[in-house]
Parts: structure tokens; sequence; C-alpha cells
DNA sequence: ACCTGAACACCGTTCAAGT
DNA sequence: ACCTGAACACCGTTCAAGT
């Protein structure tokens, strides 16, 4: 199978869902896909853009899930499930999202559709508490009422935005 | 100097101020400290365990600033003065209050104060927007407007905490 | 009690050289 | 164009041994 930019960052992505950020070592992808090291950086600049293109791809994940129209609330949980289901899918997005906001906001949580504040405002908190409870998880500390936890949060921060366009 | 716990950390902090979590390792702190890197682990646990003090001592420094009857909104702003000071002061305390909130949750913002769920939303709001605050720092990208629009979003989730015991 | 020295099992990245 | 092999400059952590 020839190597791709894709089928590297396919790759990262089982190897996260299964065994977290701490396992995701460029040796071990390269081993992965039977590969040495270095051949992976004739697809990908650096581990870095590695952790960009898995934020794109999870961003994706999430519009698929929920279209640009979407409830924002409804959004804002979804994203957190995406993010869930990658060990440490939350500390990667934020990387993400601080280096290309729009490449890595889902839409119906984008700056168009909330404004520039708002949507910077429900996204850093998702990622916060999402960041949190992936620690927690971890460390096998309670995950109990988390998601009604954030969900009464990112409400109170999103009750301004009733009446969308 | 003898070396202890606490001198192993204000070491820590320094070079976190000055260099980042990047060159934070524990052979450079060894280095730092002119001793060997397997000395620091008589003293410390291991890195983690470092990080864990290192945001127990940014608590310290918040709590200094602004005394557990502070203005909720006005805590969250020193909160994020103090994590600024240090290059990547919200990842690492982002760590801690995972694993041990109480110790790391400033008083003023803390659940006895606020409640759990209030506690925890403006926390990770505030963890999770210093901390890409700091990414793009990192990378040179726009600081701007980061102060005012984190107060908007951190009074938006505040605005249900209006009279205070 | 506190620290050294050496070792173990790793990292990310570069670069000449091969095909 | 795409990959190998070897090298460089690092990591965190453990542990016998020294004082």
């Amino acid at each position: 199978m020839a190597l791709t930019a894709e089928s590297i960052t396919s790759t990262a992505l089982s190897i996260l869902s299964q065994y977290g950020l701490g396992d995701l070592s460029m040796r071990r992808l390269a081993r992965e896909l039977d590969v040495q090291p270095s051949a992976l950086y004739w697809h990908v600049k650096d581990k870095q853009s590695l952790l960009i293109l898995i934020s794109r791809s999870l961003k994706a994940e999430v519009d698929a899930l929920c279209p640009a129209t979407a409830d924002p609330l409804a959004a804002a949980m979804s994203l957190r499930e995406v993010l869930l289901k990658y060990r440490d899918g939350a500390e990667i997005v934020l990387l993400g999202y601080s280096i290309t906001p729009p490449d890595v906001a889902p839409q119906a949580l984008g700056a168009d559709r909330l404004g520039a504040e708002l949507s910077h405002g429900i996204l850093t908190l998702t990622l916060g508490a999402v960041a949190v409870e992936q620690n927690r998880r971890l460390f096998a500390i309670d995950p109990a009422d988390a998601a009604e936890n954030f969900a009464a949060n990112a409400s109170l921060l999103l009750r301004s935005s009733r009446r969308l366009p």
C-alpha cells in the first residue's frame, strides 16, 4: 500500500483511539505502516502538521454529524462526542484550532454562524472541558455527570444565541 | 544550595516563564540546578507530579492576588493573567485541575463559592481560552483583543452568578 | 539521607544514498 | 518521486553504588 498523507493520518487516528497521544510517535506510526520513520517526512512536514491534519479530520466528522444549521448546543454536544472518540482529541484539536481556527471549527459553531466572539467562547469551553474530561479518564477519575455538566455550562454560554440566521 | 521540592519547582517556574514547556525537561532542570537528572527523583516522584506542584503554585499566586470573596469575573481575569506569565501555564494547570481540582482551583472560583457546575464551567473556559491564546503567541499569531473577548465570554457564563454568599 | 554514574528504552528530525 | 539507513541531539526513569 503506497504511503500517503491520508494513510498516515488514518493510521494515526487509529493509534489515537486505541492508545492515545502518548503512544502516537512518528516512530511508532512508521512501524505500524511498515516503513522507516524518515519516510513519513516526505508526505508530512513534521509531527505538528500531522496533528493539524488530524484535527481537520475531526472537524469533518462533526460536520457530517451536524450540518451548518444545526442547533449550537446540539453541535457542541456532537463535537464533544467526536473528541471523546479519540483519546486525546481535545488536546489535539485545541492545537489545531489555535493555529488555523476556520479549518478546525465545526460549521455549526463557526464565527460565520455565531459571531467571532461567541464562536470562540463555545469552542474554548468545549475544548477545555473535554480536555479535562479526557485527562480524568486517563487517571480513571469519575466520568459520572460530565455530559450534563457540560451541557449546562454550554447552554449558559449560548443562552444569548436564540434566534439565529 | 540543598536540593528541595521547592527549589526544583521554582527553577521549573523560571524555565517555564523564560522558555516554555518544550524546554522544561528533567534533564534541563537538573543542568540548571547543577545536579544529575536522577537526583531530582529523590525529591519529586516524576515529571507529572512536578507539573502538579507547579499548578498549585500558580493557584497560590492567584489567591494572593484575589481573596475568596473577590468578584468572579475579576478572579477569572486574574487567573488568566497569572497563566499568561508562564509560557504554557494553561496547559499545565489544565493537567493539575484534572487530577486534583480543589488543590488547583483559585478560591474565588472554587466549587464552594460558585457551585460545582459553574465553577467547572468558568475554569474550563478560562483554561481552554488561555491555552489557545498561549499557543497562538507561540506562533506569533495576533494577541489583539484576546482580553476583551475572554472577558465577554466569561461574563456571559457568570451572568447567572449575581448575588453571591 | 541524599546524590552520582551508567544504563535502558525511547523520542523528532535530517540527509546522503539508493531505486 | 519515494524510500532506506545511519546519524544527531535529545528525552524520562531506574538503580546500584558511593558519601
